[in-house]
DNA sequence: AGCACGCCGACT
DNA sequence: GTCGGCGTGCTC
């Protein structure tokens, strides 16, 4: 016996809210526990186990009879304390479960992997070859890789366009300072965490990271890999030296060791944005790493996001942009006979049709369009813009064609409708039939290969040769050399999709096609006037984007203000809402909306400083509504923060 | 989620 | 008189 028992509480590893917190169990005699570890134990019925995590070890319990631990699952503390602070954190910001956030960022357990990890003798693993200390980022001012490395720094660095390189040398250029970032972080003795959207990036950054780190000091976190594969990674990380962990969306709980630096690329691509509870955004868990480490953060793109624009213009981010820029030639070309006249074979602006014409002597010219279908909604009729809700701006909807038309975030019925830009009356659907096909421009191109990508048909990489290559927005494949000549379709469709996020997917999707192109070669932009057609022919975007936050502000819309939408049968719904609207008369509702049979949806919105009291509120309601009389599983709301794509859901069906 | 504890109908 | 209905409440 030896003197003081010793407790240990558990976080649970289930999805019920009423058993997220800690739950303290003794310690058997001789049982090697320690915080972070994977451990089984009884609840209320002697007979079931349930999986949990030891997160920290106590003198005593407040209870006074403790149940033992039943089993010591395994031996690595993968629960480290960092992620677990990260985890409460992520938790309450969401209104949701601590064990839901452990579950994002620890994969299952493989228990061979396992094995053959700790059968490594890590001491004496050598610490890797000596690392170039590059001291600068080229093509950046002086004292850049200063600004971007210091501890707690935040950063919005833009990133350079363009293909540099030849043959198997070649690389993006967006994609060498972020290398050279990590590099210099690494050469510091520090771990850094690379997030991307998808396996495109990861590939095209990984390149340039093998240009410049050992491999074996770089851990790859592919969605694409087996749980198995990802459990590995995921151990490699936990090793005590530094790592560069490159990865999509869950990269960003990698539990490295000494983080120095976390790069997120393209905040604004919606692959950052969580699906699973409590659906945390990349960018958020950033900065909240950053709270817990002192880490610097840098968010890189060739178009910042309004979020992150909003947060250099309130002082909060530094921004950073590259001293030179080479950008090819980007000429805009307004119609000006209505949007569906063609002048030219494949419904192509002559201009447009001569330079690509011209283009595919030298090389491959990529045709970037619109994937068609999209968000469905209603627009004018007379002048075709997106018919919004003079109240919120909201877009509106009418589930048939007899019935009145309504907005889709705060229910305010149109009858009868006026369009705010030319008065009219009507209201037409809006969407279909939009994009261009590739036989249409396959017949504008006689005898020239045309090669195709999507999102079904995905493709990294063409070779250099004259080719027609259509690719949808985001699935572009990189050209050997580049692009000679980029038409880009379909603007004024994208353009006027009545989404949140429409005018930075568009104007991102079209600087990063530009990316593609080679030194001298052109760019086409059909049917686009106005600024946007201003700001693609500049490659200055920050006046447009400004413009837009002022206008969010106005009209109280995200970035300039949060927001959480809550969904559910309307009776408990309208308790949670009720609930967060009660704290201050800053806090406003849009809906509830009729979503589907018994499902509403209401938004609230709020200031960022009322985010604490919201979060909480809503949390505790929640759980209060789930532990009262006759609460059924299907009677569960769901709770959303802070996702402009939830808005665009207009019904649920 | 499970499972136990708890106050009202038909059974050997 | 007891066995058991599943309504409410707890799980270290």
């Amino acid at each position: 016996m030896n003197g003081a028992a010793r407790v240990a509480r558990v976080l649970l590893d289930t999805r019920l809210p009423q058993l997220d917190r800690l739950f303290d169990y003794s310690i058997p005699e001789g049982m090697a526990v320690e915080p972070g570890v994977r451990v089984r134990v009884p609840l209320r019925s002697e007979g079931r186990l349930t999986p949990g995590y030891v997160v920290e070890i106590a003198k005593e319990s407040q209870f006074e009879k403790l149940a033992p631990i039943a089993e010591l699952v395994s031996p690595v503390p993968v629960l480290t304390p960092e992620l677990w602070s990260l985890a409460r954190a992520i938790a309450s910001r969401n209104a949701g479960n601590v064990s839901d956030v452990v579950r994002l960022a620890i994969p299952h357990r493989y228990v061979r992997v396992e094995k053959t990890w700790l059968g490594v003798d890590r001491a004496t693993e050598s610490p890797g070859p000596a690392l170039a200390n590059l001291g600068s980022l080229p093509g950046y001012p002086e004292g850049t890789i200063e600004t971007l490395l210091s501890p707690g720094a935040r950063t919005l660095l833009q990133q350079p366009g363009g293909i540099i390189g030849e043959g198997d040398g070649e690389r993006l250029a967006t994609t060498i300072p972020v290398a050279h970032s990590a590099a210099e972080a690494l050469a510091r003795g520090n771990s850094v965490v690379i997030v991307v959207p998808d396996w495109r990036d990861i590939e095209l950054y990984r390149q340039a990271l093998d240009d410049v780190i050992p491999m074996e000091l770089l851990v790859v976190w592919d969605q694409d890999l087996t749980p198995a594969e990802r459990y590995g990674e995921f151990l490699r990380t936990l090793d005590a030296a530094p790592r560069v962990v490159l990865g999509s969306r869950h990269a960003i709980y990698a539990p490295v060791h000494n983080l120095g630096l976390v790069v997120v690329v393209n905040d604004g691509d919606e692959a950052h944005a969580e699906p699973l509870s409590p659906y945390p955004h990349t960018r958020d868990v950033a900065l909240m790493r950053q709270q817990d480490t002192g880490c610097a953060v840098a968010f890189t793109s060739l178009v910042p996001s309004l979020n992150t624009l909003r947060w250099v213009e309130k002082g909060f981010m530094t921004a950073v942009s590259p001293s030179s820029s080479s950008r090819p030639t980007v000429i805009p070309t307004a119609l000006g006979l209505g949007s569906d006249q063609s002048v030219a074979p494949g419904r192509l602006p002559s201009q447009a049709y001569q330079a690509a014409k011209e283009g595919l002597r030298q090389g491959p010219v990529l045709v970037q369009v619109f994937r068609a279908g999209f968000a469905p909604g209603l627009s004018c009729a007379g002048c075709g813009e997106a018919a919004r809700c003079n109240r919120c701006h909201g877009p509106l909807r009418s589930s048939n064609q007899r019935q009145a038309p309504n907005c889709g975030w705060c229910a305010k019925v149109h009858v009868p409708f006026v369009c705010p830009e030319c008065q009219g009356n009507t209201l037409k659907p809006r969407g279909s039939g939009v994009g261009r096909t590739v036989s249409d421009l396959g017949k504008a191109f006689p005898g020239v290969p045309v090669i195709r990508a999507d999102g079904d048909k995905p493709l990294l990489r063409v070779g250099g040769e004259p080719a027609l290559v259509v690719a949808t927005r985001g699935a572009e494949p990189i050209a050997q050399g580049g692009y000679a000549a980029l038409l880009l379709l379909d603007g004024a469709s994208m353009l006027q999709r009545e989404s949140l996020g429409t005018l930075e997917d568009t104007l991102r999707g079209w600087e990063h096609a530009i990316s593609l192109v080679r030194t001298g070669g052109k760019v086409f932009v059909t049917d686009v006037e106005g600024s946007p057609a201003l700001a693609v022919a500049s490659g200055v975007y920050q006046p447009l984007l400004s413009h837009e936050l002022a206008q969010r502000e106005a009209l109280r819309l995200p970035p300039a203000v949060r927001f959480v939408a809550i969904s559910g049968p309307p009776q408990i719904t309208a308790t949670v809402v009720g609930e967060a609207v009660a704290i201050s008369p800053d806090v406003d509702v849009l809906g509830p909306v009729l979503l589907d049979d018994g499902i509403v949806r209401s938004v609230v919105r709020f200031p960022y400083s009322l985010g604490p009291a919201v979060q909480s509120a809503v949390r505790s309601a929640y759980l209060r509504t789930i532990q009262g009389p006759r609460a059924q599983a299907r009677d569960r709301v769901r709770i959303v923060f802070d996702t402009p794509r939830t808005l665009d859901v207009l019904s649920a069906d």
